[in-house]
DNA sequence: GACGATACCAAGCAAGCGCTTGGTTTGTAA
DNA sequence: TTACAAACCAAGCGCTTGCTTGGTATCGTC
């Protein structure tokens, strides 16, 4: 099951929005403003702009524009979850889950979902208490393929410190890469950085 | 030269505020706002009642909002390469300065100044252009301590990857622990986070 | 070709924002 | 005691914000 195949069946249950919806086209435009301005600095009338229409027709997909910011971390979550799966599923060692785990980690964030990932990481705080719960709710299976591996590899002796320590110094630094690391522009490609990951860890 | 030592040179020397100072109480509360909401969520009236004092008058003290944000980053940067400085000194062997690295930056973020550490790392894009730039002058200065122990690491062979990009990861990992570590609720000491993070290196 | 839903527009409201203004109090030093 | 600057207040201006409202196209369906 490649990446395609994967989001045409989320597509398929109503858990994403095709890209070449209204809805899909707003909620990628409105990752990429949260994005470079920040979610506060963003109006409903930049929003509107994106997309081209006036900015009291958003209210007719949304009924809020926190409404809409949750929308872009939840689809996220929900895609991102699913290709983390079946990126593991090819894996036969823990090992080689753990690479497949990182790589497509930094795929999520350098790639096509990268402008929502950073949304993720750095708009936390502007949605409301009872959204957080429901985005925490979805993070939550996603760590836990994580925690899985991690914690087969202590058991091997292969990883040293704690697996949930070493997880979350993981997600710091896999989601720092979206401030630095430019995979178009020479030098490291996305395999080399995990690679540098791997090696870090001790572990290649 | 301790921390307080430390303290009372740059405040001599006008580089950071003494926190009894009126403008030294305002960027304390101003980085706890600015933490616990995000800047732009935080008005210049929060500003001014967490100080006692009418809106309008914050204004007497700093030209504009922008500057708070700006003098609590500048000011916190001063302070923390300062502190660094001094921690790295007792250190002979790279290993060591490396560990004395980690445990300061772990501090300056989970310690007093860690309001302020995750306002200049959640808060960037709330700065002008202008202020950017000051900040990362200051940035620099802090960075070269780390390169210049990371690049006697992999010249000794005991770093495997590329040391810019461990710094790099060590930064994301390091300052996402803000988000997740509690020295207070038992469990991990600081000192026992820092020796995961060693370990985690494959350094111990 | 009538109908109802869906998608949108044009206009604007109420609230909150950063910041200004003119004037008063407080602290300090000769 | 006087003089003066620094620190602050009370009031509010001008603008932007998220969102609402009442009405109009557009489109698939029978």
């Amino acid at each position: 099951m490649n990446q395609e195949k994967i989001l045409q069946s989320l597509i398929a249950d109503n858990l994403v929005s095709a890209s070449d919806s209204a809805r899909g086209r707003l909620l990628r435009e409105a990752a990429r403003l949260f994005r470079e301005k920040g979610y506060e600095r963003t109006t409903v009338r930049d929003l509107a702009a994106a997309v081209g229409i006036q900015s009291g027709s958003l209210f007719h997909h949304f009924r809020t524009k926190e409404e809409i910011l949750k929308a872009v971390m939840v689809e996220t979550i929900r895609l991102n979850t699913a290709v983390m799966q079946a990126a593991m599923s090819k894996a036969t060692s823990n090992r080689e889950k753990l690479r497949a785990l990182i790589s497509a980690e930094l795929e999520s964030i350098n790639g096509q979902t990268g402008e929502a990932m950073a949304v993720l990481v750095f708009e936390w705080r502007s949605l409301s208490e009872a959204s957080r719960a429901e985005v925490l709710k979805l993070r939550d299976i996603y760590e836990a393929l994580w925690l899985d591996v991690l914690r087969g590899l202590k058991e091997e002796g292969a990883l040293k410190a704690d697996p949930f320590v070493v997880r979350r110094m993981l997600t710091g630094a896999l989601s720092w890469t979206v401030t630095w690391y430019r995979p178009d522009r020479g030098g490291l490609t996305q395999d080399g950085l995990t690679d540098q990951v791997v090696a870090m860890l001790g572990l290649s």
